[in-house]
DNA sequence: GGGCGAAAGTTACCAGTAGTAAGAATGATG
DNA sequence: CATCATTCTTACTACTGGTAACTTTCGCCC
């Protein structure tokens, strides 16, 4: 059943010229993750200004399918900045359970986990931190809101454990997303700077912060 | 001399209709400082979403003008991002003047310069963080670029006097220009949430690090 | 089995926008 | 006075996001 065609890839060769009508497989040809793999697909290869019909054209439908199955473009960005969240919260969280408890050598971990998922996925960082105009500034919040969830919970835990006002959390759940955010675009034109490094410099602020271990005021 | 027209004001009701050919001043019209004063005042009243011809309309002249004398879009972004951290820049100068050394209380005033910059410009801040698409993720280095080249340099400096490493200073300029910026756009969709609590609370992260006064591990 | 509405596509179109080429009027120069 | 350079407006192109209209097939009911 609905297996028609022969081909089991996904790819642009999908040139089967299809007539108007309701397809006579009788079902549907590509659900909303196929379309989002054909959108990472065509950024990937085209950067961040791939267009909605080239994101159709990827997935070898047309662009009505794209607008039924994803929504619009800031669905679109909206859904693959929440792949590159999830991608970047699980790639950090492989990184961390290594060690148990939270150090300054947890946390650059931490911060090297996440510049690793993006320089896999420059384009893709760059199409969803960028966004398009508009209010879609406002959109790059919801990517960080992926990110920040789990970090507000960790800290607030963190924070009550230690006796310490958890009501922080949020803030500093954005905060520490923002500065990660700047420093990977950053560090994506720095060339031949090492990502522990980086990943170490910025450890170095958030763990023991800007008076660094020495002289506090 | 080209004071031909009587109204010294270059709003928007100049509508003068002018016809094609060269004008019968003999010199210009408007400059490029008045045609981002137009684009100001656009984004300010009509949001981030303002087009070119509408910045050419409000400045009173036809888009060509706007490219001959600011560039594209891109171009345009980048100015109007250069001023904005010009004047977070002023602003914060300002705050911090009071008081001579660096301390947690004078970070803290920097920070809520920062945000309180963002409010008065809201929409012209949403637009120079929210560019549009393509490599304009990257123009935000640009605006980023202008507010972290005198943090880096004071950060490097202080750093110095303590005998700690100043090589840290760039990456911790960008990181903490970051930090503002998403905490700025997080915070203004936050109502009834006082901007002094929250540049405090980012003070402390920035001050004390993430282990807070407390128990550092 | 034939008609008929719902489903599921593609085509064709609209509105808006960045950016540019072509044209028109004026000033400057020989 | 004629010609060229300047400086603007008009008119246009290319493209994009988004949607309406049309077309074909499936499923159902009688």
């Amino acid at each position: 059943m609905a297996m028609g065609k022969t081909d089991t890839m996904n790819k642009a060769s999908d040139v089967v010229t299809r007539r108007p009508g309701r397809p006579v497989g009788g079902q549907l040809e590509v659900d909303r993750e196929q379309v989002l793999d054909a959108a990472e697909r065509v950024i990937a290869r085209d950067g961040a200004g791939a267009s909605i019909e080239a994101v159709a054209a990827e997935a070898g439908v047309t662009k009505p399918i794209v607008y039924d199955r994803v929504g619009g473009r800031a669905d679109l960005a909206d859904a693959l900045a929440e792949r590159l969240a999830d991608r970047m919260v699980q790639a950090s969280t492989i990184a961390i359970t290594d060690t148990p408890g939270i150090s300054r050598a947890t946390l650059a971990a931490f911060i090297e986990a996440n510049l690793s998922v993006v320089t896999e996925h420059r384009h893709l960082f760059l199409y969803v931190t960028g966004g398009s105009t508009e209010q879609t500034a406002i959109g790059r919040l919801k990517v960080a809101e992926r990110s920040t969830t789990p970090m507000t919970a960790a800290v607030a835990v963190w924070r009550t454990q230690f006796g310490q006002d958890p009501s922080v959390a949020e803030a500093w759940a954005f905060g520490i997303v923002g500065m990660l955010q700047m420093v990977s675009m950053w560090w994506l034109t720095q060339v031949g700077r090492s990502a522990a490094d980086v990943a170490g410099q910025i450890a170095d602020l958030l763990w023991h912060g800007l008076p660094g271990d020495g002289p506090a005021s």
